[in-house]
DNA sequence: ATCAATTGCGTTATGCTATAACGTGTGTCA
DNA sequence: TGACACACGTTATAGCATAACGCAATTGAT
């Protein structure tokens, strides 16, 4: 019993450690490290940092999470039905965030200018990009006041 | 005898551990992890992390350093004599990165474009950044072929 | 039906990355 | 000369991530 469950449909049917995962993720107002995570879910039966890795990979490749480079840590995505995410297929953008260093907050956002700049580039050296990180850290409206 | 060792000039003058991890680094055709740059200087006296993390730590300060956030490692500047990098003070611009998952190569580059464009997004949010990552991975024109 | 391939899962062990906390020596400068 | 800042060395520990094993369930082709 450990094949993933139907569900609602837009979304790819998720197993019941994914389910948990990205339950824990989405209920956050901040990034969570993978331990944290498994922290979070011993009551229903984690034990080992496998467990949330492997649950990660598949969100991330569902695009429904993302993982921040420059922390170490993960958030759900915060445009579940836009076309931005999901790096499985058809996709056309680069997600972008703001980190804020005092409250944890993460704001993610897309801009095309951004990414048509970038693939420029990218083409003019003939390098082919696979992914893209874009993190700014800094301090959001409410902390920098 | 710990401090600093007048040097040329145009850089800040570095201590003798700061020179012996940029000298590394600066040799180096692809990212070092501070781990690796260790093992490099075993034989000159090196024993611990901290020893490479500190002289790490300054480099970055004066901008001769930059850290891959995805990669968990560490180049020499590219542009050392540009006013894009150093952390430190009076700069303009953040610096990017394309690091090919081949051959190791990182391919540091600026776009004022991209800058601005990010920069107006912050604006607009009252965001207030203080460091921006950039990085795309993906494969060069050498290893695409 | 059944066998092979695939995928998810659980466990143990291990490896890599980074920092805390302590004490030492040295140069600066009021 | 005494307070301070800074670089250094060492030990210990914290935090992040994966390797390698074996089992269970599902899928799909023959």
């Amino acid at each position: 019993m450990n094949a993933p469950v139907s569900s609602p449909a837009s979304t790819p049917a998720l197993t019941k450690n994914q389910s948990l995962v990205f339950e824990v993720l989405n209920s956050s107002d901040a990034p969570m490290s993978a331990y944290t995570i498994l922290d979070k879910l011993r009551d229903h039966g984690f034990r080992a940092p496998l467990q949330v890795y492997r649950a990660l990979d598949k969100l991330t490749e569902f695009g429904m999470v993302h993982r921040l480079e420059s922390l170490n840590a993960f958030v759900a995505c915060a445009h579940p039905n836009s076309e931005c995410c999901s790096t499985g297929h058809g996709h056309h953008g680069t997600v972008a965030f703001a980190i804020c260093e005092s409250c944890g907050h993460v704001f993610e956002f897309h801009d095309h200018q951004v990414d048509h700049r970038l693939g420029d580039w990218a083409k003019g050296k003939g390098f082919k990009p696979a992914k893209t990180t874009i993190e700014i850290r800094g301090l959001c409206e409410a902390c920098a006041a």
